[in-house]
DNA sequence: CTGCGATAATTGTATATACAAGCATCTGCC
DNA sequence: GGCAGATGCTTGTATATACAATTATCGCAG
């Protein structure tokens, strides 16, 4: 017969789900951040250029659904990028909200970066394995539609 | 004849690990630090509490080698958790290093927190899928692996 | 035993992140 | 038309994170 299992800190060391995902993201993290430091860009501003350049038009609300990211700290990353003349503003007709765009340096910066995030994406695949990084894409959307309900 | 793929925008939002695996940080981060709550302790600090119980007495280097984490990232986490009662210094033999434990204190919040986390890990399975999470398993000892050369 | 390179940690600075509270605007109901 | 609740964003505060520079100590080569 088999003991109701107790969860020792042992096992929690081995199997925390959260603790695991956490690493690899500072580690994956930091192989897309070395990649991109020469432009003077982190992926966590990248991806957000890179969404922001998909929509052509991105309003806050819009941004935070797709990332899953708290409208706080968009706005605060939004700031540093237009402040880096990455992003511009646009007017809208609510005027509660304050959609933005690529600006022609954001485009540019994209451009010139897109090998080094190649090169990123060709190390972390390699290290992560491909199996894993399947998987992260079926996760990914089940967490997407997760939360679109 | 494959043309030679040539990354575009929508390539990058729809294919890039990094955000993929930044999203998922953040949407699982979240579910445990909903969990976790209660207790006034996230899930980052947990992390770093379980390891040390685990080590017994835990030096900086040594917590910083298992998680992939900035050794400056550690000192502050510490000392907050220093400061809640949770950790407590260990003279050592070498004067540089500054190694630390568990407290009673600490020992206790972990017990009382258990069944907070495993209901956070049953949260986190079903988001993910099983076979996700048993890929994380492979992905993590495979960068430990890498960073350990 | 002295000084130099290596190691361990802290401190300065900046970004990323979330929660809570606040402000502005909009929308619908009367 | 005006108010009440909903919506969109910003601001205040706190933690998490990393890189660079600094401080303190150690160990060894001479």
């Amino acid at each position: 017969m088999m003991e109701k299992p107790v969860t020792s800190i042992d096992t929690i060391a081995k199997t925390c789900i959260a603790g695991r995902l956490r690493l690899l993201n500072r580690v994956v993290t930091g192989i897309y951040d070395d990649a991109l430091r020469p432009f003077g860009l982190k992926i966590s501003q990248g991806n957000i250029l890179i969404l922001t350049g998909k929509l052509g038009v991105a309003s806050p609300v819009q941004v935070c659904d797709y990332l899953q990211l708290d409208i706080s700290t968009l706005s605060r990353n939004v700031e540093l990028m237009r402040k880096n003349g990455w992003l511009e503003d646009v007017p809208g007709e609510d005027a509660r909200s304050h959609p933005f765009r690529l600006t022609a340096a954001g485009k540019k910066l994209i451009e010139k970066a897109i090998p080094a995030w190649e090169q990123a994406q060709a190390e972390a695949r390699k290290l992560l394995g491909e199996e894993f990084v399947s998987l992260l894409n079926t996760a990914a959307k089940r967490v997407s539609e997760a939360n679109r309900r």
